[in-house]
DNA sequence: CTTTTGCCCATCAGATTCCATTGGCTCCCA
DNA sequence: TGGGAGCCAATGGAATCTGATGGGCAAAAG
């Protein structure tokens, strides 16, 4: 059983080169579920624009699941399924100084551009374009409030990216 | 199994670093409960305008019971529901002192000012500015008298925070 | 040969840690 | 029963460390 969770949330910035320093506080529950030096990145689903990152701990939990809920895994909805799953979940190496490096269709079918919101969901973390997040319908107001302090703080507009 | 539990109250000073000490008796259940020198503050739900405090044996709990209430655990409102209750959710390491830093965010939705109201809750505990607690509507005279004696022992006045 | 990918180092600000001081409380002994 | 020594919690301030980020160089790919 892992000690560690994923909680909270952060702000960082994508650079030139398209690197991405993920939130220390995520690398350390990284490191301790799964001791590979490793991110999967996936597409949100559900409708949610934004990406999905988890360790390859929780890859094989999600392949758990995903077994129990087809008992015959030889059916093309069960091919289809994983197909989906884990074809589009692709690992990022983390380098030295704790960044990965964002591809362009990661980027494209999210939205990120210059900044990315994190924000936990305990066994997993997604990113998020800080403006397209806190722009979600019915968003509480309480995380519209944490994204909309965290731009300020940095200086960043309240009403999208800068051009 | 954890035998300890968040009892009592008291109250304590943040100070021109937003640095808080937690009561040591607190502190003391924290660490009975969970190794790890961390505590989770949350903003209050239910319209509690406080902070909620929790150790991560608690936090396994939240998710025990989200994960009850959804059986289908990728569905647009599960996710939602986890990016509030675990996204929210700020990891607080305490230091040799015993003390946390509040951030701006928590702050701001709390009211908290100057002094720290901490009011046991049994598996949690909870963070109130003291004048704020103690203008509940409804709360018993009991414990209004609790924070009016707490904040007369300092020399605090009862019906604001100082300017 | 040009462009991309990965690795390493520098820097700066903010966060964490350490140390010193205060004040109240307890316990012990005269 | 009245000091007084010692202890611990809370607090203030300073030093240290780490995280985030930018730039440069080298290896690999097209």
């Amino acid at each position: 059983m892992s000690a560690a969770f994923y909680l909270g949330y952060g702000l960082n910035a994508v650079d030139a080169k398209n690197r991405l320093s993920v939130p220390a506080s995520f690398r350390d529950v990284l490191t301790t579920r799964a001791p590979d030096r490793q991110v999967m990145v996936a597409p949100g689903h559900a409708g949610r624009r934004c990406l999905m990152a988890f360790d390859s701990h929780y890859a094989a939990e999600l392949h758990r699941r995903h077994a129990e809920r087809f008992s015959d895994t030889g059916v093309a909805a069960a091919y289809d399924e994983r197909a989906y799953i884990f074809g589009s979940a692709q690992p990022h190496s983390i380098d030295d100084a704790g960044r990965i490096v964002l591809s362009p269709v990661l980027r494209r079918v999210s939205g990120i551009t210059s900044h990315v919101w994190f924000s936990a969901g305990y066994e997993y973390f997604e990113l998020w374009d800080p403006w397209a997040f806190k722009a979600q319908p019915g968003l509480p107001e309480l995380q519209r409030l944490q994204v909309e302090m965290e731009l300020e703080a940095r200086g960043l507009p309240l009403d999208g990216p800068a051009a």
